[in-house]
DNA sequence: CTGTTAGCGCTTTCAC
DNA sequence: GTGAAAGCGCTAACAG
């Protein structure tokens, strides 16, 4: 350990260069040279200096991971998946939080910390400013959004307002009218356009059937169980309550089940209810929802990421791939939504 | 942008190493010199390359932060916790995942490869082998564990045999005999003590209450919800089975719960179920748990690491912190405990 | 195929 | 208080 190329080099008999070339596989090294310099560096315990390679090379075998939260579900889903496939091919992941709590008043997050640290930066759906977004431009690095899509950039994400359309749609055929929906908060949007997608989606299903939501049927959940739960209650406390709610997450869907079971509502009799994710405990608690490829849009937006270095190298921020991939969703039937019960026959 | 400390010396009429105090804030600079670079840098958009400084200093402001998993509810938490900590203080996490699938013949983990990458290593609970953990000593770093106390690191924890004592003790108060124990797979265990701890926990209070647990009440859950769910099956497929069962995880007795449910097993009546976490669902599903501050654990470990860095500098790796904290705990009654129905009066 | 020579952009003695 | 110069450890032309 501590070995430095040096000491490779002069064990071996043979200049640093030859040493780098061998050891990074590079052509150029009589086979026998480069077997001769494996040994010696094994021997010695020689590993590289990533920084000084760095320095000299301008690669740094590193990708950015933006994200606004890491302790919710998708987040960290996506976080393990990009993480793992860039571990695969000997990239490291720089986590990169967003300044917490979020406040959209204030830089959370400084792109240009990240120049010449990266080779290239994955984000997760994050509600960047537009000032946050011309930064990550202007880093000229590659750059791959998720659950997002942003010009300029490549993206891997899902069809929100199909997403949520599909979702209403199932309601609707099961004879359900009144339908509610819980969402995010409108006013903390900026670029993130996952909720006014999926709540565009589930008014488009309905303005398409005829029906005409009741605006009180549109709840803020904030994407998290306890702000689903909020939801629930205010939902069921109406004074003609909806018969089905369809919740933009999984973990708002829960929210809305633990409300309806508090309120002894039953489910799905009384309350179809239904979600978008797929959520590990979705099948566990019989949720019916629409699941999206958590993992697999993970590993892609890595992928994307280490294609466009490969295809880039060192090279100057030109013609970029601007992949954008969209990723099929599947529609879950489970417990939790039924047909309407008519007013009987 | 683009712009290097150079650039900043020769607009400013100063030399490099001038700027670089000044930048630092450094003694031996005059205010009025510090001001004017200050302007400068500003004024060129100057971003010092934190690779060069790394080079040439030794110190790279960045944590390292390895992870078995990274979409598990505790460890997507701590790693929440630890990266916001981190960054309020200037620090990056880089991210270091093990090679999964998680195979204890293989090496998941090179250690070296961190070497002259990160100033302090944080580990979260994770089963390395005696090779990688002296690895991870021999870099010379300040280590802290999470969840796990390893001699020669510091480390944060809670005392996992007290937790499940706690859990347990609390369903023997409530009159029961029979209680199951889901937990982790003793095959895979190595370094990572968690799982046999609160197994030894369980059985620590069946046998000071003088019970003596039948094998067969003992199931391997995994700690997942998915294998809570197969464990709970098997626990109430028994011919006399448990009256309760302590759960080592909240995701193992939210699948424990599902079970009860699947089998019109009644909860608590039926069965009383406790589990350890706090998981954020816990409370929507009136899960009885032992609660851990896992947050609170990944700031105290981030906050060790720094005042360890912070007190060595670039210093020799010598005698440094070895603080072991053990956070207290909390039981949190809820639904689903409750006193064994008797024999009737 | 291999060695020589310059740096990569910053920090850090050591003089002044 | 400030500057000059010598690296940090490696890669990348360019010669041979």
């Amino acid at each position: 350990m501590g070995a430095r190329i040096e000491d490779v080099a002069r064990a071996a008999g043979v200049s640093t260069a030859t040493v780098s070339r061998a050891l990074r596989g590079l052509p150029n090294v009589s086979e026998t040279t480069r077997q001769a310099v494996s040994r010696v560096a094994a021997d010695l315990g020689y590993v590289p200096s990533r920084t000084a390679s760095t320095l000299a090379s301008g690669r740094t075998l590193t990708v950015a991971l933006v994200s606004p939260y890491m302790e919710r579900w998708f987040f960290s889903q996506v976080i393990a998946a990009v993480e793992s496939e860039l571990r695969r091919s000997g990239y490291d992941a720089l986590l990169v939080g967003l300044e917490q709590p979020y406040d959209p008043g204030r830089i959370a997050f400084e792109p240009e910390t990240l120049r010449g640290r990266v080779d290239a930066v994955v984000v997760l759906t994050v509600p960047l400013t537009g000032r946050e977004l011309d930064g990550v431009r202007s880093l000229g690095l590659p750059t791959v959004f998720v659950g997002a899509s942003v010009a300029g950039a490549m993206s891997v994400r899902i069809d929100d307002v199909g997403v949520a359309r599909t979702a209403t749609e199932h309601l609707i055929s099961l004879g359900h009218r009144r339908i509610g929906f819980v969402g995010g908060d409108p006013q903390q949007q900026m670029n993130f356009l996952t909720p006014s997608d999926r709540r565009a989606g589930w008014l488009a299903a309905m303005r398409a059937a005829g029906l005409d939501p009741d605006p009180r049927w549109e709840v803020v959940g904030d994407f998290t169980a306890a702000g689903g739960l909020r939801a629930g209650r205010a939902l069921l406390a109406l004074p003609e309550r909806p018969t089905a709610v369809f919740a933009a997450s999984d973990e708002m869907a829960f929210g809305v089940l633990a409300a309806a079971r508090d309120a002894g509502v039953r489910v799905p009799e009384e309350l179809s209810v239904i979600g978008v994710d797929g959520h590990e405990l979705s099948e566990l608690v019989g949720l019916t929802t629409v699941e999206q490829p958590v993992a697999r849009q993970g590993a892609l937006a890595a992928q994307l990421a280490l294609a466009a270095i490969g295809a880039r190298g060192r090279a100057v921020p030109s013609a970029r791939p601007q992949e954008h991939v969209v990723v099929p969703v599947h529609l879950t039937e489970r417990g939790t939504t039924c047909r309407l019960a008519g007013p009987g026959p």
